[in-house]
DNA sequence: CCCTTGAATGTATACGTATTCAGAGCACGA
DNA sequence: TCGTGCTCTGAATACGTATACATTCAAGGG
């Protein structure tokens, strides 16, 4: 590998001024420019990552902790945030946060190998990730949110959204709902669970427990929560999911029992994921503008690496009923 | 931030031996080890990671290179080669092969970013990623190979799996084969498509021009050329397809055009993604052994960092067929 | 008692970059 | 002529670690 001394020798120049090229510095000569430039192509010079690292105290790379990859939900916020970082000129590392990946994680940002953490699955429980950001770790919360947290957090509105699924419900007459909930620890889907609670009771809808089961947010967990739903009593006339995935399994689950959807039971799931427009689907479900939130939380981060001190800020966004064929594809008034 | 040197300071050592603790270096008393973690454990030291890569010249961090993540054999592939990254003690840099993400990674070895790379998506197109190879960058295919290039490769006999689907359908007595095709660039692509053409001629199926269409690897893909055969001619009576994403659209189009799977039409695919056996699908699919390719994949690439010199090695895993619904869930006679 | 051996530890250095500081060279006005 | 200001450049240094090398010390053999 060729390093920036190197170049300098050839070019008949000190390290320090291929470094200044390398910057875009005002004060090289155009000469000396274009003495450095040529060798740089010539030799395919490219920065030692590592030593600039060091010196800087940054390194171009923030991390990113999803939860399970094969809920199709995490690889959409995947690209977007990827997406987002590339064009800001940052490298993104993944990690699961099941397993040691949230430790990982958290220990790299002491490590010095990120510049902050996009955390995605956060939730109360975490102490070591309460830890982190006591200390000051440059920490952003996206989707799921820990309000208690003193930290910058982008999600959207899961309790207005899940009330106008309720909502929706009761406008076409459609009373005997039932809710397929995620698990507590989740912000998301507890937000989702009690909005919708709450649009029910704000709506004359009645909604017992025989008719809650909570599965993960799974396939196979929607699939056995709608079954044992089913199995408790009379089959709901309408179902309202935690996320899309286990709304799948919910279908699933319906088609199991015979039930015809949209004919005997509505379903509105949660995400808009991009399958949930596919016909074999055509899954009414509420979107997150998931676009605008990893905007959103990319420029946090960023604000945050460069300004440590800066106030906490919380940024929330709206979400909206997207209807399809699994309600009908039938329009109600807001 | 602490570091080591502090340590030192604090524990009535020298960095040196701080660092020899560290390492579990052999030669340190007990007595100096004792006080050195009880120091490490007090201040929270965590070794800076930038400082030990220019020293070691190794980052602990490999790239991975993706397609399209919202097609969910790529989440399962990054979800299998995270875990055994992870489980080896590495870190992932994703980058998506997409826009300027190849390019990116490429580089990214130069700057002593990462230590290797592994490729799900190569292509014989790309000049860049030849010249790396040439210059021995620590390079692994996976998925998708390039037999030209002077690299390690892993992937499955996506030949033999195609050939065999139809046999399968052959054995099954139905004739009228259809090929969703993919496109030409991935290799996956190209041997599923000509082992499905080879295996049609070995078994007397004739597959007309009229009965192939390429689509891309996704769902709309997919959809678009399952209509396009159906417009061109009498409905074939069996389709394979290049990958289970493409599939499920094909099984849109056919569901479009008032078809039923599998009275009228049988459905084969390709990867067995877990969506695959999901009850509103049934996909019969040709399955790759995803953790074991990922398994091999990896330790090819830290067999490769550790001794640049060694051997090239290409890698191939056997495909079977797993039967479902779009199949009838006929086992037939291999 | 001296010499050798080996364990334990410290000192010094290099990795490649970014940046501070000082200095060289030059033009220009007083 | 000298001082002043300006542009451009190079020397020197620090970042935090891993390791080669030197040193100390105690134990043991002759």
């Amino acid at each position: 590998m060729v390093t920036a001394r190197e170049v300098a020798k050839l070019a008949g120049v000190s390290q320090a001024t291929v470094s200044r090229v390398l910057h875009d510095h005002a004060s090289v000569s155009e000469d000396a420019r274009r003495k450095v430039r040529r060798v740089m192509a010539e030799t395919g010079y490219q920065p030692n990552g590592a030593a600039r690292a060091m010196r800087t105290n940054r390194t171009g790379t923030v991390g990113l902790i999803v939860d399970d990859m094969t809920n199709p939900f995490y690889p959409e916020l995947v690209r977007v945030l990827g997406a987002e970082l590339g064009a800001a000129g940052l490298r993104m590392i993944l990690w699961d946060s099941a397993g040691p990946g949230e430790r990982a994680a958290l220990d790299a940002i002491d490590q010095r190998l990120v510049d902050g953490l996009l955390f995605t699955t956060a939730t109360a429980a975490s102490v070591p990730l309460a830890r982190a950001i006591d200390r000051g770790a440059p920490v952003v919360l996206v989707n799921r949110t820990v309000p208690d947290l003193a930290c910058d957090q982008v999600d959207s509105d899961n309790h207005a959204g899940a009330a106008a699924a309720a909502r929706y419900f009761a406008a076409a007459g459609r009373r005997e709902v039932a809710l397929v909930d995620g698990p507590r620890d989740a912000s998301t889907a507890r937000d989702r669970g009690a909005g919708f609670r709450a649009g029910c009771a704000g709506n004359g809808l009645e909604l017992p427990e025989s008719r809650i089961a909570g599965g993960g947010l799974s396939h196979d967990g929607g699939r056995a929560a709608m079954a044992r739903i089913l199995a408790g009593g009379p089959a709901p006339s309408a179902v309202f999911c935690a996320n899309d995935f286990s709304a799948f399994g919910a279908l699933d689950a319906l088609a199991d029992a015979g039930l015809r959807v949209p004919e005997d039971v509505w379903v509105i799931g949660y995400d808009d994921i991009p399958m949930a427009a596919w016909g074999a689907f055509g899954l009414t479900t509420v979107r997150q503008p998931l676009a605008d939130m990893a905007a959103t939380a990319v420029s946090l981060l960023r604000e945050r690496v460069a300004e440590p001190g800066r106030a906490v800020r919380h940024q929330r966004f709206r979400n909206d009923l997207v209807v399809r064929r699994t309600t009908n594809g039938q329009e109600v008034l807001r």
